[in-house]
DNA sequence: GCCAACGTTGGC
DNA sequence: GCCAACGTTGGC
C-alpha cells in the first residue's frame, strides 16, 4: 500500500465536502506528471488531503483510493473549466481516480511544521514553488506524518 | 500583489 | 530541437 498527497483548495473542494459526500471523483487534473502519478495508484492506497491556498496550508485528512483508471468526464464537458477540446472520446487524454473519505484529523498539520520536519527530498510538497497537485509520499514519511498528527 | 518554479505553446 | 513568451500554481 502506497501513500500519496493530494492538494485541493478548500473553497473549491475541501475535506468538509468529501466528509459529506463520502466519495469523490478526483477530476480536473491537467498536468501530465500528476496524471501519471494517478495512473500508478492502486486500489487501497491512501492519500493525505492537503488544503492549498488556505490559511494556513496543510494536511487535514486521509483518503483511500477506491477506483483507478477512470475517464475524467470533465474533459468532454464544454461547460467545465476543465474542458479539453483536444481530447478525443475514443482516446481520452485525462483520467482520474475515485477516493473515499477515511478521516479528518483533529488538527491541521501545517506546511510550516512539515517544513520543519522534512527536507524537500523527503516530502515534495515542502519544496518552495512546487506546483504539483499530486505527489508520492514515502512510507517512512507517511508514518512520520501520522505520528505528528497523533501527538 | 509579488514572485518562484515550473509547464505549454508556437515561431523558426 | 531551441527558446522566448506566456500561463498556472500556490506560498507569502
Amino acid at each position: 500500500m502506497a501513500y500519496w498527497l493530494m492538494k485541493s483548495e478548500p473553497d473549491v473542494y475541501g475535506i468538509e465536502h468529501l466528509k459529506a459526500e463520502r466519495t469523490t471523483l478526483w477530476d480536473g487534473i491537467r498536468n501530465y506528471q500528476a496524471r501519471n502519478f494517478m495512473r500508478s495508484m492502486a486500489v487501497g492506497d491512501q492519500a493525505f488531503f492537503y488544503h492549498s491556498n488556505s490559511k494556513p496550508p496543510g494536511i487535514v485528512g486521509l483518503m483511500e483510493v477506491l477506483e483507478t483508471g477512470l475517464v475524467d468526464p470533465t474533459q468532454f464537458d464544454p461547460h467545465s473549466r476543465y474542458h479539453d477540446p483536444a481530447s478525443a472520446r475514443d482516446n481520452p487524454r485525462w483520467d482520474c481516480v475515485r477516493l473515499g473519505f477515511l478521516r479528518q484529523f483533529p488538527t491541521l498539520l501545517s506546511l510550516e511544521t512539515l517544513r520543519q520536519t522534512f527536507s524537500p527530498e523527503q516530502l515534495g510538497v515542502v519544496r518552495r514553488g512546487n506546483r504539483l497537485s499530486i505527489l508520492p509520499v514515502a512510507d517512512s514519511s507517511a508514518q512520520r506524518i501520522l505520528s505528528l498528527l497523533e501527538s
